[in-house]
DNA sequence: ATGGTAGAAGGTCTA
């Protein structure tokens, strides 16, 4: 079973690359983020037509989540628990019940960026990732498997960009943030694109400006966190690096997982 | 020190 996550940067925009990606990726189920819609605008059926049932958690202009599954999905939830007054759409949860494999938790997120920091941003970034943690551990009381997937738009260590130093004082990479990141993994997830390869730089991001696709210039800031009984069925992960190559890309390439 | 790009929107804001 595959598993994908995908920040578009507006599904309308990015609809050619993400269909072509998709026919060729074939996940069994995916995750969005940044459509930049409401779910009336949201193009479902031109998934619907590749055999995705489709879920979508929009909003006007900023953020915006889906999650497709080629699988029925039940138990579908929308928006992140723990603040009754956040309005911005970050969260989609539904467990995908594939006929001849055991089901799947998958938990798409979109965490804010959270600059400029320090400031009123930064705070609400921090408290994003801590009611994520809280509720991480909540799901992990069930001891079933999920995956945490998403943009978390944290860099968990040097190795994860290009230049550590200038990097130092930006929100995604700021010592708060990644102890905020590594505080969800602490809690006994497995980061599956480390498991895949250690040691490699992998970005999953390179900014549309000055020329960072060309020289390298990445982060690595999608993730894909598996709770234990995901990852007993871990077989392999990977980053579709090519996507960022090609026409019109979105700033951001798909990510994925293979369970057994 | 600044601006460089992209997207939604029709203001600037967000990234």
């Amino acid at each position: 079973m595959k598993i994908a996550t995908f920040n578009v940067n507006s599904i309308n925009t990015r609809l050619p690359r993400a269909l072509d990606w998709i026919e060729r990726a074939k996940p069994d189920a995916v995750v969005f983020q940044e459509l930049k819609c409401v779910d009336e605008k949201f193009p479902a059926s031109e998934f619907e037509d590749l055999g995705y049932n489709v879920a979508v958690h929009g909003q006007k202009t900023y953020n915006g989540v889906a999650l497709l599954s080629k699988h029925p999905i039940d138990d579908l939830k929308k928006g992140l628990p723990g603040d009754k007054d956040d309005e911005q759409a970050r969260y989609i949860e539904a467990l995908i019940c594939p006929d001849n494999a055991a089901p799947v938790r998958l938990c798409g997120l979109y965490a804010p960026n959270g600059n400029p920091a320090p400031g009123p941003k930064f705070d609400y970034k921090l408290k994003w990732l801590e009611r994520l943690k809280k509720h991480a551990k909540k799901l992990l009381a069930n001891e079933e498997a999920f995956i945490l997937a998403g943009d978390f738009n944290v860099i968990p260590q040097a190795e994860d960009v290009y230049d550590p130093k200038g990097w130092k004082d930006d929100a995604l990479f700021r010592p708060d943030s990644r102890a905020a990141f590594r505080e969800i993994l602490n809690l006994g997830l497995l980061d599956a694109i480390r498991q895949e390869d250690p040691k490699s730089t992998l970005y999953t991001f390179w900014d549309y400006q000055r020329g960072a696709w060309e020289k390298d210039h990445g982060l690595r800031i999608d993730h894909l966190l598996l709770s234990p009984q995901a990852a007993d069925r871990f077989k392999k992960a990977g980053i579709d690096r090519a996507e960022r190559g090609k026409e019109k890309p979105s700033d951001h390439v798909p990510v994925w997982v293979e369970l057994r």
